[in-house]
DNA sequence: CTGAAAGCGCTTACAG
DNA sequence: CTGAAAGCGCTTACAG
């Protein structure tokens, strides 16, 4: 056993001097405080009861999948909302760790947080409700919960980023732009694919459902995407890719297939944090600053936990559009790239 | 207050049984104990006291410095590390938070967590031997204490792999090989300039001071670098990048220039992740596997706080170095390009 | 600077 | 399923 009581009978001391030592207390002799404190680390000792942290937020996944590159960006975010009230954050899996028949209240009593950041993903999208049922302090990042007023959120709109990506490529002349989307449709994904639509309904272009295909959120997704969009009889001159990885892999893809980015192939991506400025030529893309919506989820939540706000956080904020190195005017003369590599000029009967 | 009293009164029923409705207790009447619950909330209780959570490691970075993907690799692969076992993580910041005249034991005690993580910088290399002569259970990731033999650590080795890199250059045919590597000369990059060192050793080659420039570890320090280095009026027909975003930088600056990797010149990168398939030409790299590092770390610590291993893990993992597609033969006919962007071609006379 | 003792907030056998 | 009461592990005025 591990408590003060052990501590103090090894050492010939009583309870309080052990207790004043493992708080720092300042009238206490350095001496008896270091023997004190050495004893504590060779016995195991760990505070068993005392008075519990109150400064720990929870930056809670849903799921127990692993901790990916966007997660990295919300929680440097969320670290830099909630350093003002010197809250800490623990990395806390509801699928992990929550055992059945206890209420969401009890499992984050039990980790010892008071208020969380949730992350949800479109499977486990029933969670922040049922916790705000509950009254827990909770605020969702990265996902809108426009229904239930009680649910506490932060997201981004990537519609209107979307539809002035592909009013860009229009304006620039495109008319076959092609479409690589995410294939688990959630909210973010949605809007991108509603802009998309609603730029060429408002351009009257007509979308070719061929011209829209479904990836993984990875670079493969990427590379078939081009694969599978350049080898058409019709092939399209420019492509929005709505993901980081994808972009990324389509830019690789492009140059293997020798195709000229812009001059051959236009390409708008997508990017969370500065994934643009790392790939030639440098992206134009929809881009949405990930890490200030962690610092902006986590200043409400400190807030919140403080007892400084009441009003649920209910704030969508909007993506941009930049426009860098990687969008031109469509080629005079359109490619096609078969699965074998085999390059072909597109019969000028496909119209623009 | 927030106190078990303090619901039962207002709900007039006693302190055990709203003890048991917190614990999730198995005989406890489920209204009554979703009353309780929901009164908790309203009341903002938190245990202040009670059964003090046991399951938690600190994650913890030595400066208030921000949250980078070096990090969230580590901490991605700690995480994988300590699921086993259950425990989570806290992110701690011992710059931000530790008192003066506390000790690192309190601190840690103070924050509830039984093990601790380390990561280190140049400057708070101080901090690793005192926490383990205090004997808080700690492993330092990422960083090497070869002279204290109580500090537990894991971390890589990138001399080898360094060394492998540029004699992969050598029997490729290139004499004027450079070196842009951090100017912080942490344990991490001295390995990779004595690796470079070797291998021009072991090959009767001279180093060239005016070959080896020192940048900072982001973009502008590989655009920059090569803006030196390809300005010179003997350039290099190879370059070694010691960190992944100045690599990166390289690249497009390389571009930009009208450079063609690795027809005009050959680029060895440096990978912690999977950054080497995200851009054009896939990099030929020395890499390291940082989630595994963290991933170890973490099951190291786990068990060392759950008594199961008592000896300091005190692990030097190797880089490996791999071939892709930046590294060629040098050039016949080698370019230089001055700051304004001009390109000429080197004098013959200057060596092979 | 230290100890004996009161007390806090919680948990948990025990009784019903 | 619930309450009265004992008890745990800690903290902290108070006394010296």
């Amino acid at each position: 056993m591990s408590s003060v009581r052990a501590i103090a009978k090894k050492l010939n001391v009583s309870i309080a001097t052990v207790s004043r030592a493992l708080n720092n207390h300042p009238a206490i002799n350095a001496e008896t405080s270091a023997k004190i404190l050495k004893a504590a680390n060779e016995i195991g000792y760990y505070n068993s009861v005392g008075r519990r942290i109150t400064t720990n937020l929870g930056f809670v996944s849903t799921s127990d999948n692993d901790f990916f590159e966007y997660d990295a960006l919300l929680l440097a975010g969320v670290r830099r909302g909630i350093a003002q009230h010197k809250f800490d954050v623990t990395i806390l899996s509801i699928e992990r760790d929550k055992v059945e028949n206890e209420s969401y209240t009890q499992f984050f009593l039990r980790k010892g947080v008071r208020g969380v950041i949730v992350r949800t993903l479109a499977r486990s999208r029933h969670i922040p409700p049922a916790i705000a049922k509950e009254g827990f302090p909770m605020v969702v990042v990265a996902d809108r919960f426009e229904d239930d007023p009680r649910v506490a959120y932060i997201s981004h709109h990537s519609g209107d980023g979307s539809r002035r990506a592909v009013e860009h490529l229009i304006h620039l002349g495109h008319r076959r732009i092609a479409l690589a989307i995410h294939l688990e449709r959630d909210s973010d994904h949605h809007d991108r694919y509603e802009g998309y639509k609603q730029a060429l309904l408002d351009n009257k272009l007509d979308l070719d459902p061929a011209l829209v295909v479904p990836v993984c959120a990875d670079i493969n997704g990427g590379i078939s995407a081009m694969n599978q969009l350049m080898s058409l009889p019709n092939p399209p001159t420019a492509i929005y890719f709505t993901d980081p990885h994808t972009t990324v892999g389509a830019i690789r893809r492009a140059f293997a297939m020798g195709l000229n980015i812009p001059d051959d192939l236009s390409i708008v991506g997508f990017d969370d944090g500065d994934m643009r400025f790392r790939v030639h030529p440098v992206l134009t893309a929809v881009c949405q600053n990930t890490s200030s919506l962690g610092q902006e989820a986590g200043q409400y939540l400190a807030q919140k936990v403080a007892g400084i706000v009441d009003e649920p956080l209910r704030k969508v904020a909007q993506t941009f559009f930049e426009v860098n190195q990687t969008t031109g005017q469509p080629p005079k003369v359109r490619t096609r790239v078969l699965p074998d590599g085999t390059r072909m000029e597109v019969d000028a009967s496909y119209g623009s």
